[in-house]
DNA sequence: CTCAAATTTCAAAACGTTTTAAATAATGCA
DNA sequence: TGCATTATTTAAAACGTTTTGAAATTTGAG
C-alpha cells in the first residue's frame, strides 16, 4: 500500500503539498500538481479513508435500519429502496451500512450503531406519528433523512403528495359517477396511510358524501390484505357494496381483483378499482387484467433525492431547507369505468 | 465526545495505561483498572473505531455485493440472507456494507469498494463455475467467504450438500416406484444447480434409468419458471409425461402446482412433487395443498456459519480449514405418493 | 536494609491523512 | 536594485487510538 508519504518521499516534497495537489487546492503550482498526479497514478496510490475520516470526522457511511417484522417480510418495496439507495449513495461516494433489527426495541440498533461511532447519518423509512426514532436522533443531533414524513416535521424528508394523490384518485371516481367509494388503506399508524385517508376524506367531503366506518379498512399493504378485506367489502356484509375502491398499493389491488372474481363481479363493469403504484418491477399495473388505473410514483425515484439530501445535510445545509413533497401522476387505464346504474345511491 | 486522553487527564494517567486497562491487558494494576473502568463509564466513553482501525488496520466492515438482475424478482432469498447476515455479523461486532451493483461489470463494485480501502472482507453468494469474482479476490488477497461453492474450491465456504439432497429426493421417488422423474432446475451456470443435477443423475444412473434431455429444465428459481416449464413437461409435448418432478425451490413447486391444476392432474395421485425448501417465511411448504414433501435447510441457518467463518478468517485461520458442507433433512409430506400404474414404464 | 527481579506506568512513535501557521521562493513595482 | 506582495512549499500539530521500549515503582529474597 503506497501512502501519501511514499509519494512525498519519492518526489522530495512534503506530504502537505502532495495532499493539496491531489485534493485540487488552488495554491499548488501547476508543474508540481502534474508531477504529483503522475506519481500517484504510477504508484497506484489509494487514499486511506479511515485516516481521512479520522481527521475530517466523517466516515462516508450511512446507516439504514430495517425491521424484519412479520408483515414487512420479503417486502418488495424494501428491496427496491435498498438497491436504489445503495446505488445513489455510491454515486456520491457514500456507503450503505445495513442493519436488520431483530430486537423489538426500536431504538436499540440505532444506539448500537451510534456507539460504534462510525456513521455519518441515517436514512429512516416508514415514519409513524410521533416516531420515537426521530425524537431520539434529533435529541442526539444525528443527521438523518426520512423517506416519508409524519406530522409536525422539522427534519429533512422526501415524500410524495399522498393527500393529493388520494384526492385525485377519488375525484376521478366521483367524476365517473361513483358515490360509494371505499378505501383499502395501509397500516393505521403509518403517516402515508393517514395522509391518503385525509385526501380521500377531503374529496368525499367536498362531494358532500359521508363515509361510513367500514368503508376504510386498514392492514399491511399486501395481497392477502387486499383479498380478505376486499372480500368483506364486496360481500355486502356491511351494507350496500361499494362500486369503486381505492387501494393503497398494487398488491392490495391484486388481492381485490381475486376477491372480485371470486364474488363474480367484473372490473370495471361492476366495480372500479384504482390504486397507488410504487412501480416495483414484480407487480406491474399494466399487466393487470384489466390494466390497472393508478397514481404512479416509482419508489426508485425517491432514492436519488434521499441520497442528495443526505449529502447536503452533511455539508451543513439546514434540515428545513431539505424537504420535498413530490407530486404524483394519475394514469387512467381500464380498471375504472362509469358507475353501474344500480350503484348511484350514496351510503 | 470523551476520548481516551480525557480519561487519562481526568485520572492523571497516561493514555497508554488507560488503553490497556480498558482492553483487558494483564500488566495493569487491579486498582488502576477499576478506577479507569469507573471513569470510562462515568464519562460515557466510546472508543472511536476509526482511530482503532487506523492503527489495527481493521475496519470491522464486511462487504456484500448483490446484483439486482431482472430475473431475481424481489428475491425473498436475498432478503433472508441480508437480514440474517446483518444480524449475525452484528453479534460479532462487524457491520454489513451493502452494495447493489447496477453496473454489468461484475467486478466493478468490488474494485470500487476495495479502492475505498475500508472493508475487511467480502461475503459472496451464488458462485458460478470459475467465478471471476473469486479469482479477483484471491489475486488481491482479500479475505472472503462464499455462500455456496464452485468446483475446485480452495477458499472458505458454507454450502449445503446439494448433491446429496438431490440424490435423497430422487431415491425417495424411485422407492415409490417412479421411473419418469424430471428435474426443474435453477439457472444453468450456478454451482448449486450443477450439484443438484449431478445428484439427480447419480440416483437415476444407479437405478439404471436414462435421462432424456428434456427432463432437466433450467431457469430462475421462481414461480413463473415452475409454471411454464412445468406446463411444458406435463403437456406431453416431449413424450410421455413425468410421474414425478423434483423442484429446485418451493416457488418453482408452487408454479408446478398451478400447472398441474391447469392440466387437470392431481397431486400426488397423478404426479408426485418434491422440492428443496430454503424455508423463507413467505412460501411455507406445509401450507401447500397438499403439503409439500421437501429437503429442508433454512437459509437463515447459513448466516451464522458465514459470519463465524469471516471472523475466523480475519483472525488468521487458513481458508481451507473453514469449509463446511451441511447435510440436509428430508421431510416427507403429502405431495409424494406411489407411481400411478400407467406410469411404470421408463423413458 | 539492600539489591535484583518482577510489576506497573509512562513518554513517544506510529497509523495516514488534513490543516494551520510559518517559511521560502517568485513576482511586480518603483 | 530593493522592497513589498503574492504564490508556493514546508514543518508541525492534530485526529484517537495502539504499541514499543524505557523508566519508575513495588515486591521478594537474602
Amino acid at each position: 500500500m503506497t501512502t501519501l508519504k511514499d509519494i512525498a518521499k519519492e518526489l522530495g516534497l512534503s506530504p502537505a503539498t502532495v495532499s493539496r495537489a491531489l485534493n485540487g487546492f488552488p495554491e499548488v503550482g501547476a508543474r508540481t500538481r502534474a508531477t504529483v498526479e503522475e506519481a500517484a497514478e504510477r504508484l497506484g496510490y489509494r487514499p486511506n479513508p479511515l485516516a481521512k475520516k479520522l481527521v475530517s470526522g466523517r466516515s462516508g457511511m450511512i446507516g439504514l435500519v430495517l425491521k424484519p417484522d412479520g408483515s414487512s417480510q420479503a417486502d418488495p418495496t424494501l428491496h427496491e429502496i435498498m438497491f436504489g439507495l445503495s446505488d445513489q449513495l455510491a454515486q456520491r461516494d457514500m456507503d450503505l451500512v445495513f442493519h436488520a433489527s431483530s430486537s423489538d426495541d426500536l431504538l436499540e440498533p440505532y444506539k448500537r450503531l451510534l456507539d460504534k461511532n462510525i456513521l455519518d447519518g441515517f436514512i429512516l423509512n416508514a415514519p409513524e406519528e410521533d416516531d420515537p426514532r426521530i425524537r431520539f436522533l434529533q435529541e442526539r443531533d444525528v443527521p438523518f433523512v426520512v423517506h416519508g414524513r409524519a406530522a409536525g416535521h422539522d427534519y429533512a424528508y422526501y415524500d410524495i403528495d399522498n393527500r393529493g394523490l388520494a384526492r385525485d384518485s377519488v375525484d376521478l371516481l366521483l367524476n365517473l359517477g361513483h358515490r360509494r367509494i371505499a378505501l383499502l388503506n395501509g397500516q393505521a399508524g403509518r403517516s402515508y396511510a393517514q395522509d391518503r385517508e385525509a385526501g380521500y376524506r377531503d374529496a368525499m367531503d367536498r362531494a358532500g358524501l359521508t363515509v361510513p366506518e367500514f368503508a376504510v379498512q386498514y392492514g399491511p399493504a399486501n395481497e392477502d390484505h387486499g383479498y380478505t378485506k376486499g372480500l368483506a367489502l364486496l360481500s355486502g356484509r356491511f351494507g350496500p357494496r361499494p362500486t369503486a375502491i381505492f387501494c393503497v398499493s398494487t398488491p392490495v389491488a391484486a388481492g381485490l381483483y381475486r376477491a372480485a372474481q371470486d364474488v363474480g363481479l367484473s372490473i370495471p363493469g361492476d366495480l372500479s378499482v384504482i390504486a397507488h403504484d410504487d412501480a416495483v418491477p414484480q407487480m406491474r399495473a399494466v399487466n393487470f387484467e384489466p390494466a390497472l388505473t393508478v397514481t404512479r410514483s416509482p419508489l426508485r425515484d425517491a432514492c436519488k433525492p434521499l441520497a442528495a439530501k443526505m449529502e447536503a445535510l452533511l455539508k451543513g445545509a439546514p434540515a428545513n431547507t431539505l424537504q420535498t413533497l413530490a407530486p404524483v401522476d394519475l394514469i387512467a387505464r381500464n380498471s375504472t369505468g362509469p358507475v353501474p346504474t344500480e350503484g348511484e345511491t350514496p351510503w
